[in-house]
DNA sequence: TTAAAGTATTTAACACCGTTAAGCAAAGGT
DNA sequence: ACCTTTGCTTAACGGTGTTAAATACTTTAA
Protein backbone atom coordinates (compact mmCIF):
# COMPACT_ATOMS: atom_id res chain seq x y z
CA UNK A 1 0.00 0.00 0.00
CA UNK A 2 2.31 2.88 -1.49
CA UNK A 3 -0.42 5.38 -0.63
CA UNK A 4 1.01 4.81 3.20
CA UNK A 5 4.25 6.83 2.22
CA UNK A 6 2.07 9.27 0.00
CA UNK A 7 0.23 10.47 3.14
CA UNK A 8 3.67 10.34 5.51
CA UNK A 9 5.09 12.15 2.83
CA UNK A 10 2.10 14.84 2.80
CA UNK A 11 2.27 15.26 6.63
CA UNK A 12 5.82 16.27 6.24
CA UNK A 13 4.79 18.43 3.71
CA UNK A 14 3.04 20.44 5.94
CA UNK A 15 5.28 20.56 8.34
CA UNK A 16 7.71 22.24 5.96
CA UNK A 17 4.86 24.88 5.38
CA UNK A 18 4.24 25.48 8.66
CA UNK A 19 8.44 26.60 9.30
CA UNK A 20 8.49 27.89 5.74
CA UNK A 21 5.41 30.21 6.54
CA UNK A 22 7.04 30.84 10.35
CA UNK A 23 9.93 32.28 8.75
CA UNK A 24 8.68 34.23 6.20
CA UNK A 25 6.41 36.18 8.92
CA UNK A 26 9.83 36.19 11.29
CA UNK A 27 12.01 37.68 8.10
CA UNK A 28 8.93 40.28 7.45
CA UNK A 29 8.00 41.46 10.81
CA UNK A 30 10.25 40.30 13.08
CA UNK A 31 10.05 37.58 16.43
CA UNK A 32 8.08 39.47 18.38
CA UNK A 33 5.10 39.42 15.97
CA UNK A 34 5.00 35.39 15.22
CA UNK A 35 1.91 34.11 16.75
CA UNK A 36 0.54 30.32 15.96
CA UNK A 37 -2.62 32.47 14.05
CA UNK A 38 -0.65 34.22 11.59
CA UNK A 39 0.93 30.79 10.89
CA UNK A 40 -2.09 28.79 10.36
CA UNK A 41 -3.31 31.78 8.02
CA UNK A 42 -0.38 31.51 5.87
CA UNK A 43 -0.81 27.55 5.28
CA UNK A 44 -4.48 28.23 4.84
CA UNK A 45 -5.75 26.18 7.84
CA UNK A 46 -6.34 26.87 11.29
CA UNK A 47 -4.38 27.06 14.28
CA UNK A 48 -4.39 23.68 16.27
CA UNK A 49 -3.27 21.85 13.12
CA UNK A 50 0.26 23.32 14.10
CA UNK A 51 -0.14 21.58 17.62
CA UNK A 52 -0.11 17.83 15.32
CA UNK A 53 3.35 18.68 14.56
CA UNK A 54 4.95 20.90 16.67
CA UNK A 55 4.22 20.51 20.74
CA UNK A 56 4.11 24.03 21.44
CA UNK A 57 5.17 27.41 20.40
CA UNK A 58 8.60 26.98 21.81
CA UNK A 59 9.25 23.86 20.03
CA UNK A 60 9.14 24.91 17.23
CA UNK A 61 11.39 28.05 18.14
CA UNK A 62 13.83 25.36 19.33
CA UNK A 63 13.52 23.56 15.97
CA UNK A 64 14.72 26.93 14.69
CA UNK A 65 17.28 27.17 17.12
CA UNK A 66 18.57 23.77 15.59
CA UNK A 67 18.85 24.76 11.99
CA UNK A 68 20.35 27.86 13.13
CA UNK A 69 23.38 26.34 14.54
CA UNK A 70 23.63 23.83 11.95
CA UNK A 71 23.86 26.79 9.30
CA UNK A 72 26.39 28.57 11.27
CA UNK A 73 28.58 25.07 11.49
CA UNK A 74 27.91 25.22 7.70
CA UNK A 75 29.30 28.69 6.94
CA UNK A 76 32.20 28.04 9.91
CA UNK A 77 33.15 24.80 7.82
CA UNK A 78 33.01 26.36 4.49
CA UNK A 79 35.35 29.20 5.99
CA UNK A 80 37.76 27.21 7.02
CA UNK A 81 38.21 25.24 4.07
CA UNK A 82 38.89 28.52 2.46
CA UNK A 83 42.56 28.07 4.26
CA UNK A 84 45.30 25.99 4.85
CA UNK A 85 46.77 27.54 8.08
CA UNK A 86 45.44 27.43 11.61
CA UNK A 87 45.32 31.50 12.10
CA UNK A 88 43.94 31.82 8.66
CA UNK A 89 41.61 29.49 8.70
CA UNK A 90 40.50 31.15 12.44
CA UNK A 91 40.31 34.50 11.10
CA UNK A 92 38.24 33.90 8.65
CA UNK A 93 35.93 31.42 10.98
CA UNK A 94 35.52 34.32 12.63
CA UNK A 95 34.94 37.10 10.19
CA UNK A 96 32.00 34.29 8.51
CA UNK A 97 30.73 34.19 12.16
CA UNK A 98 30.08 37.71 11.88
CA UNK A 99 28.52 37.89 8.51
CA UNK A 100 26.19 35.05 10.19
CA UNK A 101 24.98 37.26 12.35
CA UNK A 102 24.06 40.36 10.50
CA UNK A 103 22.70 37.65 6.90
CA UNK A 104 20.79 35.81 9.34
CA UNK A 105 20.42 38.16 11.47
CA UNK A 106 16.90 36.23 13.03
CA UNK A 107 18.60 33.28 13.36
CA UNK A 108 21.48 34.52 15.18
CA UNK A 109 18.45 36.74 17.55
CA UNK A 110 17.23 33.54 18.57
CA UNK A 111 20.21 31.55 18.88
CA UNK A 112 21.79 33.59 21.26
CA UNK A 113 19.18 35.64 23.21
CA UNK A 114 18.87 38.92 21.11
CA UNK A 115 15.98 40.81 22.24
CA UNK A 116 14.30 37.58 22.14
CA UNK A 117 13.64 35.21 24.50
CA UNK A 118 13.30 31.22 23.51
CA UNK A 119 13.76 29.11 25.97
CA UNK A 120 15.94 28.43 28.96
CA UNK A 121 19.41 27.77 26.67
CA UNK A 122 21.66 25.66 29.35
CA UNK A 123 21.99 22.90 26.81
CA UNK A 124 19.21 21.58 26.23
CA UNK A 125 20.31 20.29 22.65
CA UNK A 126 23.61 19.23 20.98
CA UNK A 127 23.33 21.87 18.18
CA UNK A 128 24.75 24.79 21.05
CA UNK A 129 27.89 22.82 20.90
CA UNK A 130 28.74 22.91 17.37
CA UNK A 131 30.16 26.20 17.47
CA UNK A 132 32.60 25.43 20.47
CA UNK A 133 33.42 22.19 18.88
CA UNK A 134 34.47 23.33 15.36
CA UNK A 135 36.21 26.08 16.81
CA UNK A 136 37.85 24.84 19.48
CA UNK A 137 40.08 22.17 17.10
CA UNK A 138 41.44 24.78 14.83
CA UNK A 139 42.38 26.69 18.04
CA UNK A 140 43.79 23.53 19.53
CA UNK A 141 45.88 23.53 16.51
CA UNK A 142 47.04 27.10 17.03
CA UNK A 143 48.20 26.45 20.62
CA UNK A 144 49.88 23.28 19.07
CA UNK A 145 52.14 25.35 16.54
CA UNK A 146 52.82 27.53 19.12
CA UNK A 147 55.29 28.65 21.99
CA UNK A 148 53.47 27.85 24.80
CA UNK A 149 51.11 24.57 24.43
CA UNK A 150 49.92 24.55 27.83
CA UNK A 151 47.56 27.54 26.90
CA UNK A 152 43.41 27.43 27.86
CA UNK A 153 41.85 26.50 24.91
CA UNK A 154 38.31 27.06 26.48
CA UNK A 155 39.71 30.64 27.95
CA UNK A 156 40.95 31.59 24.53
CA UNK A 157 37.24 30.51 22.80
CA UNK A 158 35.37 32.30 25.10
CA UNK A 159 37.89 35.65 24.88
CA UNK A 160 37.03 35.60 21.08
CA UNK A 161 33.69 34.69 21.49
CA UNK A 162 32.81 37.57 23.89
CA UNK A 163 34.24 40.46 21.82
CA UNK A 164 32.22 39.47 18.58
CA UNK A 165 29.11 38.07 20.33
CA UNK A 166 29.67 41.49 21.99
CA UNK A 167 30.40 43.89 18.80
CA UNK A 168 27.23 41.64 16.69
CA UNK A 169 24.41 42.59 20.41
CA UNK A 170 25.42 46.22 20.20
CA UNK A 171 24.96 46.61 16.40
CA UNK A 172 21.60 44.78 16.60
CA UNK A 173 20.14 46.40 19.58
CA UNK A 174 21.53 49.74 18.94
CA UNK A 175 21.27 49.97 15.00
CA UNK A 176 23.25 52.22 13.38
CA UNK A 177 26.43 51.90 14.54
CA UNK A 178 29.72 52.41 12.17
CA UNK A 179 30.80 49.48 9.76
CA UNK A 180 34.32 50.88 9.42
CA UNK A 181 34.58 51.12 12.96
CA UNK A 182 33.00 47.44 13.97
CA UNK A 183 35.34 46.06 11.04
CA UNK A 184 38.52 47.81 12.73
CA UNK A 185 37.66 46.69 16.15
CA UNK A 186 36.54 43.00 14.87
CA UNK A 187 39.97 42.53 12.79
CA UNK A 188 42.46 44.53 16.00
CA UNK A 189 40.78 41.96 18.10
CA UNK A 190 41.40 38.61 16.16
CA UNK A 191 44.98 39.34 15.38
CA UNK A 192 44.86 40.75 18.94
CA UNK A 193 44.06 37.38 20.19
CA UNK A 194 45.59 35.09 17.86
CA UNK A 195 48.78 37.10 19.00
CA UNK A 196 48.37 35.90 22.39
CA UNK A 197 48.32 32.42 20.94
CA UNK A 198 51.11 32.13 18.55
CA UNK A 199 53.22 34.50 21.26
CA UNK B 1 -5.45 75.13 49.89
CA UNK B 2 -2.93 72.46 51.08
CA UNK B 3 -4.80 69.12 50.23
CA UNK B 4 -3.85 70.34 46.27
CA UNK B 5 -0.50 69.26 47.45
CA UNK B 6 -1.15 66.05 49.37
CA UNK B 7 -4.04 65.28 46.37
CA UNK B 8 -0.52 65.58 44.06
CA UNK B 9 1.41 63.67 46.89
CA UNK B 10 -0.60 60.61 46.89
CA UNK B 11 -0.71 60.50 43.00
CA UNK B 12 2.98 60.56 42.95
CA UNK B 13 2.70 58.25 45.53
CA UNK B 14 0.98 55.40 43.27
CA UNK B 15 3.05 55.53 40.62
CA UNK B 16 5.88 55.04 43.09
CA UNK B 17 3.64 52.15 44.11
CA UNK B 18 3.30 50.66 40.18
CA UNK B 19 7.03 51.28 39.87
CA UNK B 20 7.85 49.41 43.26
CA UNK B 21 5.15 46.46 42.34
CA UNK B 22 6.17 46.31 38.68
CA UNK B 23 9.66 45.79 39.90
CA UNK B 24 9.18 43.30 42.67
CA UNK B 25 7.10 40.77 40.08
CA UNK B 26 10.07 41.28 37.56
CA UNK B 27 12.60 40.43 40.17
CA UNK B 28 10.45 37.28 40.83
CA UNK B 29 9.13 36.28 37.62
CA UNK B 30 11.23 37.80 35.48
CA UNK B 31 10.27 40.68 32.57
CA UNK B 32 8.50 37.53 30.52
CA UNK B 33 5.72 37.74 32.75
CA UNK B 34 5.26 41.03 33.76
CA UNK B 35 1.86 42.79 33.21
CA UNK B 36 -0.45 45.66 33.65
CA UNK B 37 -2.92 43.90 35.19
CA UNK B 38 -0.06 42.06 37.87
CA UNK B 39 0.77 45.10 38.62
CA UNK B 40 -2.76 46.50 39.02
CA UNK B 41 -3.15 43.59 41.27
CA UNK B 42 -0.49 44.01 43.61
CA UNK B 43 -1.43 47.72 44.33
CA UNK B 44 -5.11 46.90 44.89
CA UNK B 45 -6.29 48.73 41.77
CA UNK B 46 -7.57 47.38 38.26
CA UNK B 47 -5.50 47.29 35.04
CA UNK B 48 -6.77 50.54 33.33
CA UNK B 49 -5.50 53.14 36.00
CA UNK B 50 -2.17 52.55 35.45
CA UNK B 51 -2.72 54.19 32.12
CA UNK B 52 -3.07 57.73 34.11
CA UNK B 53 0.56 57.12 34.88
CA UNK B 54 2.14 56.06 31.88
CA UNK B 55 0.94 55.71 28.35
CA UNK B 56 1.06 52.39 27.96
CA UNK B 57 3.75 49.82 28.88
CA UNK B 58 6.38 50.38 26.92
CA UNK B 59 6.49 53.65 28.79
CA UNK B 60 6.84 51.26 31.84
CA UNK B 61 9.71 49.85 30.48
CA UNK B 62 11.04 52.96 29.35
CA UNK B 63 11.18 54.65 32.75
CA UNK B 64 12.76 51.62 34.21
CA UNK B 65 15.32 51.64 31.48
CA UNK B 66 16.23 55.03 32.41
CA UNK B 67 16.39 54.45 36.52
CA UNK B 68 18.74 51.39 35.25
CA UNK B 69 21.10 53.67 32.85
CA UNK B 70 21.17 56.20 36.40
CA UNK B 71 21.83 53.40 38.15
CA UNK B 72 24.48 52.24 35.88
CA UNK B 73 25.94 55.58 36.21
CA UNK B 74 26.29 56.42 40.08
CA UNK B 75 27.72 52.74 40.71
CA UNK B 76 30.74 53.85 37.87
CA UNK B 77 31.33 56.92 39.32
CA UNK B 78 31.86 55.49 42.62
CA UNK B 79 33.92 52.94 41.29
CA UNK B 80 35.97 56.11 39.97
CA UNK B 81 36.17 57.74 42.44
CA UNK B 82 37.93 55.34 44.71
CA UNK B 83 41.17 55.03 42.70
CA UNK B 84 43.48 58.07 41.30
CA UNK B 85 45.05 56.64 38.64
CA UNK B 86 43.41 56.77 35.12
CA UNK B 87 44.60 53.17 34.16
CA UNK B 88 43.13 51.95 37.86
CA UNK B 89 39.91 54.16 37.47
CA UNK B 90 38.77 52.62 33.84
CA UNK B 91 39.77 49.13 35.47
CA UNK B 92 37.51 49.40 38.66
CA UNK B 93 34.40 50.74 36.53
CA UNK B 94 34.91 48.33 34.18
CA UNK B 95 34.67 45.79 37.16
CA UNK B 96 31.66 48.07 38.51
CA UNK B 97 30.12 47.33 35.48
CA UNK B 98 30.19 43.35 35.47
CA UNK B 99 28.58 43.54 39.20
CA UNK B 100 26.27 45.79 38.39
CA UNK B 101 25.40 43.46 35.37
CA UNK B 102 24.47 40.54 37.51
CA UNK B 103 23.69 42.42 40.71
CA UNK B 104 20.97 44.27 38.71
CA UNK B 105 20.37 42.08 35.94
CA UNK B 106 16.78 42.88 35.38
CA UNK B 107 18.29 46.04 35.14
CA UNK B 108 20.62 45.26 32.74
CA UNK B 109 18.65 42.87 30.49
CA UNK B 110 15.98 45.49 29.51
CA UNK B 111 18.84 48.25 29.05
CA UNK B 112 20.50 46.15 26.80
CA UNK B 113 17.90 43.65 25.00
CA UNK B 114 19.29 40.87 26.67
CA UNK B 115 16.39 38.16 26.13
CA UNK B 116 13.90 41.17 26.30
CA UNK B 117 12.40 43.58 23.79
CA UNK B 118 11.58 46.81 25.09
CA UNK B 119 11.54 49.12 22.23
CA UNK B 120 13.50 51.09 19.32
CA UNK B 121 16.46 51.38 21.24
CA UNK B 122 18.25 53.88 18.60
CA UNK B 123 18.96 57.17 21.25
CA UNK B 124 15.48 57.78 22.07
CA UNK B 125 16.65 59.26 25.71
CA UNK B 126 19.67 60.72 26.90
CA UNK B 127 20.42 58.72 29.84
CA UNK B 128 21.48 55.98 26.93
CA UNK B 129 25.05 57.97 26.60
CA UNK B 130 25.75 58.14 29.98
CA UNK B 131 28.32 55.04 29.88
CA UNK B 132 30.01 56.41 27.23
CA UNK B 133 29.84 59.89 28.63
CA UNK B 134 31.72 58.70 31.52
CA UNK B 135 34.30 56.13 30.17
CA UNK B 136 35.35 58.16 27.18
CA UNK B 137 36.74 60.85 30.18
CA UNK B 138 38.59 58.02 31.35
CA UNK B 139 39.26 56.52 28.36
CA UNK B 140 40.53 60.07 26.51
CA UNK B 141 42.90 61.24 30.23
CA UNK B 142 44.93 57.63 29.52
CA UNK B 143 45.28 58.32 26.08
CA UNK B 144 46.74 61.70 27.11
CA UNK B 145 48.95 60.51 29.67
CA UNK B 146 50.48 57.72 27.18
CA UNK B 147 52.21 57.61 23.60
CA UNK B 148 49.99 58.02 21.18
CA UNK B 149 47.97 60.83 21.88
CA UNK B 150 45.89 60.32 18.83
CA UNK B 151 44.45 56.84 19.46
CA UNK B 152 40.64 56.61 19.16
CA UNK B 153 38.62 56.91 22.20
CA UNK B 154 35.16 55.52 20.33
CA UNK B 155 37.15 52.92 19.17
CA UNK B 156 38.60 51.80 22.32
CA UNK B 157 35.58 52.10 24.39
CA UNK B 158 33.72 49.70 22.21
CA UNK B 159 36.48 47.14 22.30
CA UNK B 160 36.09 47.22 25.96
CA UNK B 161 32.48 47.52 25.69
CA UNK B 162 32.56 44.46 23.36
CA UNK B 163 34.25 41.95 25.20
CA UNK B 164 32.49 43.04 29.02
CA UNK B 165 29.10 42.87 27.16
CA UNK B 166 29.72 40.10 25.59
CA UNK B 167 30.62 37.77 28.41
CA UNK B 168 27.62 39.36 29.93
CA UNK B 169 25.96 38.06 27.59
CA UNK B 170 27.15 34.62 27.55
CA UNK B 171 26.17 34.65 31.06
CA UNK B 172 23.25 35.84 31.69
CA UNK B 173 22.12 33.90 28.70
CA UNK B 174 24.03 30.88 28.96
CA UNK B 175 23.26 30.46 32.87
CA UNK B 176 26.04 28.28 34.47
CA UNK B 177 29.75 29.51 33.07
CA UNK B 178 32.56 28.96 35.23
CA UNK B 179 33.34 32.14 37.52
CA UNK B 180 37.25 31.71 37.55
CA UNK B 181 36.95 31.74 33.39
CA UNK B 182 35.31 34.61 33.53
CA UNK B 183 37.17 36.79 36.17
CA UNK B 184 40.24 35.57 34.20
CA UNK B 185 38.97 36.71 30.57
CA UNK B 186 37.87 39.81 32.06
CA UNK B 187 40.94 41.36 33.99
CA UNK B 188 43.10 39.53 30.65
CA UNK B 189 40.57 41.85 28.71
CA UNK B 190 40.74 45.06 30.56
CA UNK B 191 44.60 44.70 31.42
CA UNK B 192 45.08 44.08 27.88
CA UNK B 193 43.07 46.73 26.24
CA UNK B 194 44.74 49.86 28.49
CA UNK B 195 48.08 48.08 27.48
CA UNK B 196 47.39 48.89 23.95
CA UNK B 197 46.16 52.26 25.17
CA UNK B 198 49.20 53.31 27.42
CA UNK B 199 51.83 51.82 24.81
C1' DT C 1 -22.95 -1.38 -0.51
C1' DT C 2 -23.16 0.00 3.85
C1' DA C 3 -21.94 0.46 8.65
C1' DA C 4 -18.23 1.19 11.81
C1' DA C 5 -13.85 2.94 12.94
C1' DG C 6 -10.34 6.09 12.52
C1' DT C 7 -8.30 10.43 11.12
C1' DA C 8 -8.10 15.25 9.73
C1' DT C 9 -9.75 19.66 10.47
C1' DT C 10 -12.55 23.18 12.44
C1' DT C 11 -15.20 25.49 15.92
C1' DA C 12 -15.60 26.91 20.50
C1' DA C 13 -13.80 27.76 24.56
C1' DC C 14 -10.41 29.06 28.44
C1' DA C 15 -7.33 32.05 30.41
C1' DC C 16 -4.48 35.28 29.58
C1' DC C 17 -2.56 39.87 27.28
C1' DG C 18 -2.55 45.47 26.20
C1' DT C 19 -5.66 49.00 25.65
C1' DT C 20 -9.87 51.99 25.25
C1' DA C 21 -14.63 53.63 26.10
C1' DA C 22 -18.49 53.85 28.91
C1' DG C 23 -20.47 54.00 33.39
C1' DC C 24 -20.64 55.12 38.21
C1' DA C 25 -19.87 57.12 42.61
C1' DA C 26 -17.87 60.30 45.51
C1' DA C 27 -15.97 65.08 46.11
C1' DG C 28 -15.70 70.13 44.89
C1' DG C 29 -17.29 74.38 43.59
C1' DT C 30 -21.21 77.68 42.86
C1' DA D 1 -29.33 71.71 45.89
C1' DC D 2 -27.24 71.30 41.45
C1' DC D 3 -23.57 70.75 38.26
C1' DT D 4 -18.94 69.49 37.15
C1' DT D 5 -14.97 67.31 37.82
C1' DT D 6 -12.26 63.48 39.40
C1' DG D 7 -11.05 58.53 40.51
C1' DC D 8 -12.05 54.27 39.72
C1' DT D 9 -14.37 50.10 37.90
C1' DT D 10 -16.76 47.39 34.56
C1' DA D 11 -17.15 45.97 30.04
C1' DA D 12 -15.47 45.45 25.83
C1' DC D 13 -12.23 44.82 21.55
C1' DG D 14 -8.87 42.38 19.39
C1' DG D 15 -5.03 39.84 20.19
C1' DT D 16 -2.13 35.75 22.32
C1' DG D 17 -1.11 30.26 23.34
C1' DT D 18 -3.52 26.19 24.05
C1' DT D 19 -7.07 22.44 24.77
C1' DA D 20 -11.54 19.89 24.27
C1' DA D 21 -15.46 19.03 21.72
C1' DA D 22 -17.68 18.70 17.40
C1' DT D 23 -17.69 17.93 12.63
C1' DA D 24 -16.30 16.18 8.15
C1' DC D 25 -13.85 12.97 5.55
C1' DT D 26 -11.39 8.45 4.56
C1' DT D 27 -10.41 4.11 5.33
C1' DT D 28 -11.61 -0.44 6.86
C1' DA D 29 -14.70 -4.47 7.71
C1' DA D 30 -19.00 -7.01 7.14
Amino acid sequence: MGSKERIIRQKEDVKCKILTAAWQIVKNEGWQSLSMRKIADAIEYTAPIIYGYFENKEALLVEFTGKGFQNLACHLRAAKAKHRLPAKQLEAMWFAYWSFAFEEQEYYQLMFGVEVYCCEMGMNYPEEDLPWTIFSEVIQQLIDNSNNPKTDVCKKYYTFWSVIHGLICINIVRKGQSDELNQEILKDAITGIIRTITG
